[in-house]
DNA sequence: GAGGTCGTGTCAACCGATTGCCAAAAGAGT
DNA sequence: ACTCTTTTGGCAATCGGTTGACACGACCTC
């Protein structure tokens, strides 16, 4: 392990790829003859089809995307802004656009805008000359700046809403109100909501509706924060509950539960015993804690499809979707004490 | 969050973005004065460069990168194929290359093999011609296929060593030795290894290493496996690890450890009491579980940072880089019964 | 004042594919 | 046989930016 040969990238000296004019001499026609036989089927006698798809094939002829995006326009590369790559609640989305995308023989471009207003308005600009559509995810960019982006081409938001963009948000009702219940079955009367970035709408949406469900179940709510969308911004935020005296916390997203969970740990404050702690989205490892994770799922892979199906397919007659998220109880909820 | 407005992409209509033409017509120059102001610093008068650089400004023009890409042959991207793009293990890899990259003002590409050679060589091969080089991460591929590859761009490995082929590998024996020793110090005197794909080069690394550092420590070791490099995969070996009667295992990674460990708590084996468990790469979600999941960390923002520079910046004069790993004891490892 | 150098800007070809238009060839109808 | 239509393939322009070659004028030098 220790005997490493020198690097070698060998820039350099690398076989040019074939061109529709490779083929075109290989197969005794013109370019546009070739262009035409790989692209309408039926344009050309099937005889000469053959030959040049022969000639192809013979020659490992990949199209220049480049090449063929100068006069169309068209790319065939979707991209996907999201404000932190590597944040496990857009791995599921991230798979789901890319499912779609790779299968519709599109290329999937991500960006990331480091929950930076600047750095996303940025990313978008450089990246919208490159894609045939842009999925914004939990776009901290004003209204204004989104509708100028889908002035030049298409755009589909996620965990956002603006008049006149499409817009996938799923439908947090029914997550949150099995929540407020079951959270009221188990005797709790207080409830504190732990806020996410006050530039995001999605964390707006998920407070006035859990305010609203709160004060419809009798329990008094209030709202700590706002806080990261992080560990270390949920548990920034526990002195803050304890304080409060609340009985049950629902976080804004389940990085900042699982930061509360790990600061109640290391201060001896008993989940679910002394606390209820609920998370959102149902992320990767919300069910390896101890106690496990009791979250609101969002349908993340779900969202991630269907915002890039609507891009490659270019179906503004879509209905409109808000899938529904789903409450899942774990261990992190107990009766109150 | 019931009454949705109509999806309204709007597609059609939109305003084309400005060229240089358009540029060159609002500052009296021609077009290829306009491409040398911008890109090509000193090369012309300031003045004029200052006036070009306005009208640029005022228009909001953005070069076209695929217009640039066609006469330069390069593209201002960089392709990362993975073979699960949400597998937490690539979180920070993902990070540091897109880090590196977009420091460098250029785009990054992710791909996904899903474990299959036959996919992952299709999207190389896809990929290729729209990338300036190619990043591959625990590539599946036959040595003869990435040599192939790289004869057509350059391309960088990443936990795969090839002769002839710029690759960066983290050094797994300070991780290893440290993890060793601390089960020999521990009073461990067997040892078993979960396997993970037969197809992955590193895991032949690993294997060979611990199985060296084992035998010199006098522990006795077995390998069991291979099985899925996930929790499933780790669970479904759990009863071989039991019936080879060992007091600690090593994992392939830690997804499989993670596996491990809720398959034990399951079936009330007691972790580190009655065996101790070691995990790889230290993901997200490691030090979550209870209890906490030692590990053996590797260098992984280091890898894709540093895979990327290479490629960025073409340097094949750098010094061979082999990052170490680093043993991270946490709770999932206690002395031998 | 002739010749040389330097700074500045333009011309035109080129990258690889697409596509409207046209021409040659083949087939159809009378 | 003669026109009319259809099929099949080629020509050439185009997308937007890059770059080698060159023209033009200013300045310098002997």
């Amino acid at each position: 392990m220790t005997d490493i040969p020198p690097i070698e990238l060998g820039f350099g000296n690398r076989k040019p790829p074939a061109t529709i004019y490779d083929i075109a001499r290989q197969a005794g026609v013109s370019p546009s003859t070739v262009s035409r036989a790989l692209n309408k089927p039926g344009r050309i006698n099937v005889k000469t089809e053959q030959r040049i798809r022969d000639a192809a094939m013979s020659l490992g002829y990949r199209a220049n995307p480049m090449a063929r995006a100068l006069p169309t326009g068209r790319t065939g590369t979707l991209g996907l802004m999201l404000s932190d790559i590597t944040n496990p609640v857009y791995f599921d989305l991230i798979r789901g656009a890319e499912r779609v995308t790779s299968a519709a023989g599109q290329t999937l471009v991500l960006a990331e805008s480091q929950e930076a207003v600047e750095r996303e308005l940025d990313a978008a600009e450089r990246l919208l000359t490159s894609v045939d559509g842009l999925i914004l995810v939990a776009s901290r960019l004003h209204d204004e700046q989104i509708i100028e982006l889908s002035a030049v081409k298409p755009v589909v938001l996620v965990n956002r809403r603006v008049e006149g963009i499409a817009s996938i948000v799923p439908d947090v009702v029914p997550g949150l109100s099995d929540a407020v219940a079951h959270l009221a079955a188990l005797g709790h009367r207080s409830l504190a909501y732990l806020a996410g970035p006050s530039a995001s709408w999605m964390n707006a949406v998920r407070w006035q509706t859990l305010f609203d469900l709160a004060v419809e179940a009798g329990i008094s709510i209030v709202e700590i924060g706002p806080g990261a969308p992080t560990m270390a911004g949920g548990s920034a935020l526990l002195p803050r509950v304890v304080a409060s005296g609340v009985t049950a916390v629902i976080a804004f997203n389940d990085l900042m539960a699982l930061g509360v969970l790990r600061s109640c740990r290391e201060q001896g404050i008993l989940v679910p015993d002394r606390l209820s702690v609920i998370g959102f989205d149902d992320i990767f490892g919300a069910d390896l804690t101890t106690p496990a994770l009791t979250t609101i799922r969002s349908p993340l892979a779900e969202l991630g499809e269907t915002a890039a199906r609507l891009l490659s397919e270019r179906s503004d007659t879509g209905i409109p979707v808000s899938p529904p998220t789903v409450f899942v109880p774990r261990a992190s909820t107990a009766a109150a004490h």
